[in-house]
DNA sequence: TCCTATTTGTAACTTATGTTACATAATAAC
DNA sequence: GTTATTATGTAACATAAGTTACAAATAGGA
């Protein structure tokens, strides 16, 4: 596919080197995500990795309880290092992954993996970089656990869900929010009203617009 | 020395092929840690990784403002996903290890670890795994900052330490334990005594007996 | 247009956690 | 032994966050 080649080259063309590319364009498989559609759900067994060429997945952890909270965002250029763990050693997945908006990836499957790791320098550097800036992501969100109130929590969630969207303009409820910082609807509404109260955000109908980053 | 390539052979005789044993025997350099000693401080860059032959280290994490949190803690077997990520791509470390007890370690230089990516499967599998085990706890960690309350996570602090230093009496101080779960000292003596009460723990001073597991 | 479901606003209250202050107990230093 | 230091216990209060309840606003479908 024409499309495959073009969108690969533009977001990793300067990280793999070509015989790579060539190979992914032989065994990738692209896939559209529409919006909300589940890539990855608790305890799948993955095929295999997805490389983000398009859009934005937020990452979600769920305890045996059902209750959830996010756990990050990736952007075109990422990769999901948790299905990269699930996919090589056939474990499960420890988390859900789900299309914040219409995405598109490459599912690269998991028999080459090790394979590319001895083939590639590229690909080793890729691989450990994402592993890396996984565990620097967790890090951020264990920060952020542990030091921030919730109200920073909920001004932090709102500009970095901006930035990732690429909007100023938030289309989400109260409710969604919350159960992104694992609180209540009641607790986000009244931070939120805060929040535009000191002028930083203003609230509509399904609709938050960020005012200050 | 032949008593690292003992200790070595004990915990990693099956994980890794006869002829990397021979190579992490040769350049790898072995280190006691006295308790309490700094092996990685925050914004160090690492020359290489630890290979944790015997002991326990505790990996805590620090913001701008100097708060801290446990993150985990490293037994046997273990080493260091985030020396790791700072030794390949000559980044800084985001966190600090401090031995909790007495340990060994192996200390690996930075310029085998890609060579060794390539020439040993075992390897890229002992580097692969790190990574998801690390991963995972961190994973934990979100858990317990996301979904417990304080008591539960002074609880699940007691019993996993007592795991780790494989001892039923831990020698510490109420002030200690809130520097890790990031509280006050009030905060942890007002539970302690509250699991106390419930006949789980016994306090004494600087030291408290776990019961109940 | 009217009706219904969804979303948001807000008051009143509860609970968990953090803070300040001080007393007492145990140990170490002298 | 006396004194100083460190660790622990606990009361009283402050604040952040969670809960319940209900009213009002809005959007979408019949």
């Amino acid at each position: 596919m024409k499309e495959m080649r073009e969108k690969l080259e533009d977001y990793y063309s300067f990280v793999f080197e070509k015989e790579l590319l060539d190979e992914i364009e032989q065994v990738g498989v692209y896939k559209k995500l529409r919006e909300n559609e589940l890539l990855v759900d608790l305890g799948d067994q993955m095929k295999g990795v997805p490389l983000l060429l398009d859009g934005a997945i937020k990452i979600v952890r769920e305890d045996k309880k059902g209750e959830e909270i996010l756990l990050y965002f990736l952007e075109r250029g990422d990769t999901c290092a948790s299905s990269f763990a699930s996919a090589i050693s056939n474990g499960k997945c420890g988390i859900r992954a789900i299309a914040e908006k219409e995405s598109e990836i490459i599912f690269l499957p998991k028999e080459k993996l090790d394979e590319w790791l001895v083939k590639y320098k590229t690909w080793r550097n890729f691989v450990i970089d994402s592993y890396n800036i996984r565990l620097n992501e967790m890090m951020e969100t264990i920060d952020t656990l542990a030091f921030m109130r919730m109200d920073e929590r909920l001004y932090k969630y709102l500009t970095d869900k901006a930035q990732i969207m690429r909007e100023t303009s938030l289309k989400t409820t109260h409710q969604d929010i919350a159960y992104d910082l694992h609180t209540s609807r009641v607790v986000i509404s009244r931070l939120l009203k805060q929040l535009e109260n000191e002028g930083k955000i203003k609230l509509l109908r399904n609709r938050i617009d960020i005012l200050e980053f």
